[in-house]
DNA sequence: AAGTGGTCTAGACCACTTT
DNA sequence: AAGTGGTCTAGACCACTTC
């Protein structure tokens, strides 16, 4: 109950198990707590945290330490610092998040959102390499969406997006179809459900007819795979995402730190 | 000369200009100092700098405002800690240092280093890109080489390096025609100069005769193009490579976080 | 035992926002 | 003025490495 009292902390010797990397500092374990608190949905996107202060009381730790267990929160992007006014869940329903997972950018001029069209909006049952990646069971009940998106009148991303049916039960696929914004700002407001990190994977595809027909380009003509993995809370896959990008006059943007 | 003294603090009212934002907190100099030398190369890549405690005392300030500026700089990759030991300055002639800048990873098994071969190296006149984006003059003196990379003998990277001459005076062709292994160890240790970030533009393009036979892929086969700029300290820009990737078993690996 | 980085505390004060 | 996050200090102790 109160991470402060030795009987919370690791014991020094480990009695039992050879290998077990039990330890772990204070600051950790309540940034678990927060975690745990932030992934019940105690809080929700767009709200604020309990304060430093607040929190410290609550947990019977120093201001400090919550502060560095909230510091790595912040870096990880989980939370949202604002000097004077608090410290508030992530969300994906503001301006500057909306580009925080399209690495897509045009050569010139600045990024703007696409315009979206809906080709198809579904419930299947899930191909054997989704569930595996979604860790659900081939067959399960699965949302499937196609969609293509432009610039300026110029189609560019083709994209078919996978959800464990399961999860987002209430989403109806009329919902999907006459929704056009961003898809995780959707869910998340709908079904409190956070993307909070993908992995991707590129590689260069010849467009089959289909895809060229959609895209504008010769079929045959290279595109730039990608396919992506988002995690919620948990590191619990909820999302794949298969893309194709046109690059004639846009690029991936890379930061290699 | 002394950071922790009032009169190199920022004075509370900003006499001057109106735009000024020259506020920066004691740990943010206390970094720049840091920077400044490991700039400079006092201290060499691989070296301990001095500990935190030293470090205090030389700025005159407290060991936890050290420590602050060191943890930048340590998330920034410039320097590594190591409990018990000490403070390091990073370096590229490490085994866990070796795929921070290669993203293209097996479909499956583990990446290792590819075999190099080399095409070509010379000194060259700066086209105008080039020039462009390494901040030097059109025509300039440059090192080119050009390489191709084979993993388990299937050539797969295919690649052009451009180095401003003037930074790596003394690097002789030959010296690089015998050289097999990462680019960046040899420019640490030979020229002290160290790539600590780097930008990558992705794009999917058709192959051309001479990629597609030394790579040994149909002409006009998809090829993931991938142009890096690299950065130096002070964002100082010291590298244009321009890749091509063959991705039929391999792919680029990312993390959006 | 001594030296290094890592954690934790308690308190002071600063900068920013809202009331 | 009050509340929030941000900075800075001084000191204690822990964990890890080396001597």
């Amino acid at each position: 109950m109160n991470p402060a009292t030795s009987s919370s902390r690791q014991p020094k010797a480990e009695a039992g198990a050879s290998a077990a990397p039990t330890f772990s500092p204070l600051y950790r374990q309540i940034k678990q707590l927060i975690l745990q608190r932030l992934q019940a949905g105690e809080w929700r996107p767009g709200d604020p945290i309990p304060s430093e202060i607040d929190l410290a009381a609550r947990f019977n730790v120093s201001q400090g330490t919550v502060r560095k267990a909230i510091d790595e929160l912040a870096a990880e992007k989980l939370v949202l610092r604002r000097q004077g006014k608090g410290t508030f869940v992530a969300t994906h329903s503001e301006a500057r998040a909306q580009f925080r997972f399209l690495r897509l950018k045009p050569d010139v001029g600045d990024a703007h959102y696409p315009d979206n069209t809906i080709l198809e909006a579904r419930r299947l049952r899930a191909p054997a390499d989704i569930a595996r990646q979604l860790d659900v069971r081939s067959g399960d009940s699965m949302i499937f969406m196609r969609r293509l998106q432009s610039f300026g009148g110029a189609p560019t991303i083709l994209e078919e997006l996978w959800l464990p049916g399961a999860i987002f039960k209430g989403l109806s696929v009329e919902r999907m179809q006459q929704y056009k914004g961003p898809m995780y700002a959707l869910l998340e407001t709908e079904f409190g459900v956070r993307m909070i990190r993908a992995t991707e994977s590129l590689r260069a595809v010849a467009a089959d007819a289909d895809a060229a027909a959609l895209l504008r380009v010769k079929p045959g003509a290279p595109l730039l795979s990608v396919e992506r993995l988002s995690y919620t809370y948990g590191d619990k896959p909820v999302e794949v995402r298969r893309s194709f990008y046109v690059t004639a006059h846009h690029h991936y943007e890379n930061e290699l730190s």
